[in-house]
DNA sequence: CATAGGATCGCCT
DNA sequence: GGCGATCCTATGT
């Protein structure tokens, strides 16, 4: 089931990030489609988080994107190499979004060897903001894409996200910093950040068996 | 117009 | 554990 609406405009963002573990993020680049299941996010809380690029409201062409309504691609470029994907959540105006972090790879494995160059796929080539984008094809100039909604041309490219029946129990969430955002001070120390270990999938797959 | 710096990665030691 | 790659974005003059 892709996700509707409604699970991106809840206005808890940290809520929202917990619950995309598990969950399976879907792209059709260049007419490919790839997918992981996600199994780390960060949340990033809008207006009143320093470590969020809407701080204080701020609004600029690149950012933008971030007061869309819930469900939508944020995507911008970091370091002048890596495109970095995030989901906006909240209603429209509330700049909240959440970075996903990593992924297990799940469909298209093969597109994802051309697109890397590695000799094979594995369940660690999802690790990490940078890798995800880049096995899924994602590139910044997809920000503001749709994620519930087709885009009305059917060969664009297009993005989504899919329930497949796992349930993350809280047990295996594991909460920390998030990463890289020590100019935030004291906002750096929020636990925002949240992953599942690849030691616990086989567990959650066996759930997806069962559906 | 000029410039500094970044929600990273992979290779090197 | 350290560093270079690489370029857009934001900000200041």
């Amino acid at each position: 089931m892709v996700l509707p609406r409604s699970f991106y405009i809840r206005p808890n963002v940290v809520q929202v990030a917990i619950d995309l573990l598990g969950k399976k993020l879907c792209t059709r680049i260049g007419g490919h489609i790839t997918s992981g299941i996600i199994c780390e996010t960060e949340a990033y809380a809008g207006v009143t988080d320093k470590a969020s690029h809407a701080f204080g409201g701020r609004r600029t062409g690149r950012t933008e994107i971030m007061y869309s309504v819930g469900g939508t691609a944020y995507v911008y470029l970091c370091y002048g190499i890596h495109s970095l994907f995030n989901v906006v959540t909240n209603a429209g105006e509330i700049p909240h979004a959440v970075l996903i972090r990593g992924i297990i790879p799940a469909t298209g494995t093969d597109i994802m060897l051309d697109r890397t160059g590695l000799k094979s796929i594995t369940e660690n080539s999802g690790i990490g903001p940078g890798k995800v984008s880049k096995i899924l094809g994602i590139h910044y100039s997809h920000s503001g894409i749709d994620l519930v909604n087709k885009p009305g041309d059917p060969e664009g490219p297009s993005m989504w996200i899919e329930d497949i029946g796992i349930t993350v129990p809280s047990g295996m969430v594991e909460t920390g910093k998030r990463v890289g955002v020590d100019y935030a001070g004291t906002d750096s120390e929020l636990p925002y950040r949240f992953r599942i270990q690849i030691r616990d999938l086989p567990a959650l797959r066996d759930q997806e068996g069962l559906k």
